[in-house]
RNA sequence: GCGGUGUUAGCUCAGCUGGUAGAGCACCGGACUUUUAAUCCGAUGGUCGCGAGUUCGAUCCUCGCACACCGUACCA
């Protein structure tokens, strides 16, 4: 492009205004957003290396150093100035003084600089020193403005609080908040943590489709879009599971995926439309096995990123350190509510009776098991603040979960409970094509009479287990809700860079 | 979906039984060569979320709408 364009200063807050005007300035020098400049240093290496220098040592030294990131404070004390500068690890404060940076090619460098703005993206170098007050600085001989900042920052002590806000506009929360970039870095590790973890285990990483033409492996709503060069309708992935069996009978014994799953549901505090599942499956195992590993990977995780098997959630402690407790769902309710019997809890309609009494009613067909189910989630759930495997699910909510041997009303699952929220689901998966079959019919059925979170029919699944799966142990794990709890996020939101929102 | 609460300057927040708004920081001008949320002096900045109604007069009362947060429902 040839011109410079004049800017549109038109309908805009003073501030910004201004902050125009003066980067018309600065097009009118030269280059008004430079590249050349490239730090040799971060500010956390520096304090790293010469926090606990005595200051005199460090004079002797003459430690030249070079860095470049955002100004976020800046004290003019006429010809002197401190500035403190963010990078990617940290802040580190600079001393400009006027007569170390004007020069015969730049005589006005200093007055310059005076005009720079907080926001600002800058690059620097020069002597590293310590001043009175001790604090590790850089006596700048060189500086340059990188990139003007246009928008003001919010306000320096207070910070952006504003919820709205920090979601919609995450890069400025980033910028100010030390908090929500500590959450991220604490996810990141999270997810390379697990990696680790599952590798170290011989799990071999995959990634299967997340448009399915058959949403399956959930009871949940899916989203549907439209492949175009096919004509055909598809989905958005609920959940990986089926395709994942599938690999363990194409001979992968051990695989596991990280990745999103999608769901045309409700938003909480706990649940985004998209969220991040890991699952992993593993040939000649079981859900007593599935538990052992589930507990050891959850523990190595908050072990890596907190330091310790202790974390504190909202205020009060989860140890993930301790054997995690495992109750069926009926001596959870029990434990948890002095109203029933273990015999109550065996009569269906001792248990639909309890639900209508909360107002709480299922479709006309749910048997025994569903009402347990329910029961339990209103009984029980929400107390269960340390970890819990909650075990033995009802057959008629587990329809890819393996029959118990000795009861077949109930299967060989579980599901995990922190904090009173759902962890994980992991079952001893259903090996038997046939049976697999008849439940899948089952769905249908379901489908049929109104439930629309039944599951279809997937006849290519049915083949896959046709050709034989071994005994496998299959388990999902929320990733966003282990993040909340290792960082102590009250709200999935705050775990996710992105969180969805209205349009503004 | 439903219910509650909220929306005032760029940010963080005050305020008003209804008489058209304030502070701190930021920004602008000035002083200041080791500051630490620098300090000191001075100035600027708002269709009080949007729309309608009641009223002589609405940021404030009423209704509707939008968005957010919390709870609840569905769910992990």
């Amino acid at each position: 492009m040839s011109e410079k364009k004049e800017p549109e200063i038109q309908d805009e807050n003073a501030i910004i205004m201004e902050r125009r005007s003066k980067l018309q300035e600065i097009r009118a020098r030269g280059v008004a957003f430079p590249n050349h400049f490239r730090p040799a240093d971060y500010s956390q290496d520096l304090h790293d290396l010469y926090d606990n220098e005595i200051k005199e040592n460090l004079e002797k030294k003459g430690v030249i150093a070079s860095i470049a990131g955002r100004m976020m404070l800046k004290r003019v004390m006429g010809k002197a100035s401190f500035a403190t500068i963010q990078d990617k690890q940290g802040k580190i404060q600079l001393y400009v003084a006027r007569d170390l940076i004007n020069s015969e090619t730049n005589p006005e460098l200093y007055s310059h600089f005076k005009k720079w703005d907080l926001g600002d993206i800058l690059g620097a170098k020069g002597r590293v020193f310590k001043t009175n007050t001790n604090e590790l600085t850089i006596e700048v001989t060189e500086i340059i403005l990188l990139t003007k900042s246009i928008r003001p920052l919010p306000e320096k002590f207070h910070g952006l609080s504003d919820q709205e806000t920090k979601y919609r506009q995450r890069y400025v929360d980033l910028i100010v908040n030390e908090d929500t970039r500590d959450t991220f870095l604490k996810r990141s590790k999270i997810m390379s943590g697990i990696r680790t973890f599952m590798q170290e285990h011989e799990f071999l990483e995959v990634e299967t489709p997340m448009l399915h033409p058959i949403p399956g492996g959930a009871t949940a709503r899916p989203f549907k879009t439209h492949h175009n060069a096919l004509d055909m309708e598809m989905y958005l992935r609920i959940a990986p599971e089926l395709y994942l069996k599938r690999l363990v009978v194409g001979g992968f014994d051990r695989v596991f995926e990280i990745n999103r799953n999608f769901r045309n549901e409700g938003l909480s505090v706990r649940h985004n439309p998209e969220f991040t599942m890991m699952e992993f499956y593993a040939a000649y195992t079981e859900y007593n096995w599935l538990m052992e590993f589930t507990e050891s990977c959850i523990r190595y995780v908050a072990e890596l990123v907190v330091g310790s098997t202790k974390v504190n959630y909202q205020g009060k402690e989860i140890d993930f350190g301790k054997s995690f407790d495992r109750l069926t769902m009926v001596e959870a309710i029990l434990k948890y509510s002095d109203k029933y019997n273990e015999t109550d809890l065996l009569d269906l309609d001792f248990v639909k009776n309890a639900l209508d009494k909360k107002g709480h009613t299922l479709p006309g067909k749910a048997g025994l098991g569903a009402y347990q189910l329910a029961l339990f989630e209103e009984e029980a759930e929400e107390h269960l603040w340390d970890p819990t495997y909650i075990i033995d699910y009802p057959i008629e909510v587990s329809p890819l979960a393996r029959a118990s041997d000795t009861n077949p009303d109930i299967t060989e699952r579980f599901e995990l409970f922190i904090a009173g929220r759902e962890i994980a689901n992991g079952f001893s998966e259903l090996n038997d094509a046939e049976d697999q079959a008849v439940r899948f019919k089952a769905q249908v059925e379901a489908k049929e009479s109104g439930d629309e979170e039944a599951m279809y029919y997937d006849a290519d699944f049915i083949r896959a287990l046709e050709y034989g799966l071994p005994p496998t142990g299959g388990c999902g794990i929320g990733i966003d809700r282990l993040v909340m709890l290792v960082t102590d996020s009250p709200s999935i939101r705050d775990v996710l860079l992105f969180p969805h929102m209205r349009a503004e």
